[in-house]
DNA sequence: TTCCCCCTCCCCGGAACTGGCGAGGGCCGG
DNA sequence: CCGGCCCTCGCCAGTTCCGGGGAGGGGGAA
């Protein structure tokens, strides 16, 4: 519990001063782990573009700000391989055979980290996705074992790091995910798979115009610019799916 | 491992046998871990409007078939909780207060569920939703001391059943995703976070021409029909990040 | 009951997107 | 070394989308 845990809302001084120590904590927490693990880097973070990032585990600073600044997060087969899959995923099982990938293991070799590595997907509500990972340096058949024998618990782990992460950022949407209304999630969810504007309206045997006032309204509710954006937005917050 | 399970795209005659023994054993498992347990009721199912239902638990058949038919699936406030949370959720901390949810509530009595429940929530990949939940009755302390003893099993038991279920139904694969390549990947973002073209061909230092390219490249590799098409493609198969 | 949201329909002008045509240089793997 | 992919730029015409109005009926919540 923090020093200011009554309200929750201020985001004043002191609620700022408290969530930086709560941080710290678990950045301690991340390098205990990772020496009871015996392993070499243990990582907790968000995935997702914009400036919002969040973070913790064991990296070495200099790699963390070389991934954000090379754009990693856009070329990481660990990323991509995460998006499709919900249960854990051994970074032995991806595709590291693009040139960019290949590049992108290379140089996180040469920061330290370690060529194993097993990270678990993380889903949360309004489409937040994160990642815990655990990395080491060793032969395949050791790190099999690691993984298996630790799934579980690693599972938790990340379970852990996950809900401390979001009682750290509590608001990260200022916009409390304003709920669809069931005909605009319908209009939002045939835009997503191909339709034009005038097919969606045929196939919800609604007027185009009425199509329009959906697609406004929805456009409005996700504080999107224009229609493109708003279907990402609503998929991207789980809003609808295909 | 399934009896045909070589060829897993053939959807034929005998893996839908194979299919139909597995889910199956998937019921008696889940009937398995509520005698285990000790409770009265232990459950899991997606949360989809879609008719694409999937579930196996301990139910009775009769309130499985009202609660479809009732469409409860819209009023039931453990489905509105939980949609909201990453953390498992307790029906104590849930909102029953709507005139709607009371009646469910004492349908839900009437068909043999206990006062008490725990649900952990589940995400998956393509928006995929579900609940793992456990039902008993008893007095509260006796039922928080059950949760708090076994949070970290039933946790665990929640992705155990997810993958098993996922594993079920593979649903759509996706195909083989064609990579995107920098530049376009760049460009979908942009795209994705509401720029529109002349934005992001200024971003990208290039011409709006020569961003159309890369979107109709894109559109193609990705076997879509427009751009907000596209960049919902990109999106759901992970090729982008917002 | 009253209010608010949801659903439905309409006009218009300007802005943005789409489709099809063309061009050239650079970098990589076979 | 050649083919293939990636990056860059251009024009034209047609289609679609956007933003700003207005208007009415129905249903659920306070």
């Amino acid at each position: 519990m923090g020093v200011v845990e009554s309200n929750p809302s201020t985001g004043g001084f002191l609620e700022e001063l408290d969530r930086a120590e709560r941080r710290e904590q678990l950045q301690a927490v991340s390098e205990n782990f990772r020496d009871k693990l015996r392993i070499r880097h243990l990582i907790y973070h968000w995935v997702s573009a914009d400036g919002e990032q969040y973070g913790c585990g064991t990296y070495d600073p200099a790699w963390v700000q070389r991934y954000i600044d090379k754009g990693y997060l856009r070329i990481d087969p660990v990323i991509q391989g995460c998006y499709q899959h919900f249960h854990p995923v051994d970074w032995k099982q991806l595709d590291w055979s693009s040139r960019a990938a290949r590049a992108f293991h290379r140089d996180a070799m040469a920061h330290g980290l370690g060529n194993q590595g097993y990270s678990v997907p993380l889903r949360g509500p309004n489409g937040q996705f994160a990642l815990f990972t655990v990395n080491h340096a060793c032969d395949d058949d050791t790190w099999d074992d690691f993984t298996s024998q630790n799934r579980g618990d690693l599972i938790l782990l990340a379970h852990y790091f996950n809900q401390k992460a979001l009682e750290l950022e509590p608001g990260r949407q200022p916009e409390p995910a304003q709920p669809l209304s069931p005909r605009e999630i319908e209009a939002m969810t045939l835009l997503a798979v191909g339709n034009s504007r005038a097919q969606v309206a045929e196939a919800l045997s609604i007027s185009e115009h009425t199509l329009r006032v959906y697609i406004e309204s929805a456009r409005f509710k996700l504080g999107a610019m224009n229609t493109t954006h708003a279907v990402a937005r609503a998929l991207s917050r789980g809003l609808i799916v295909v």
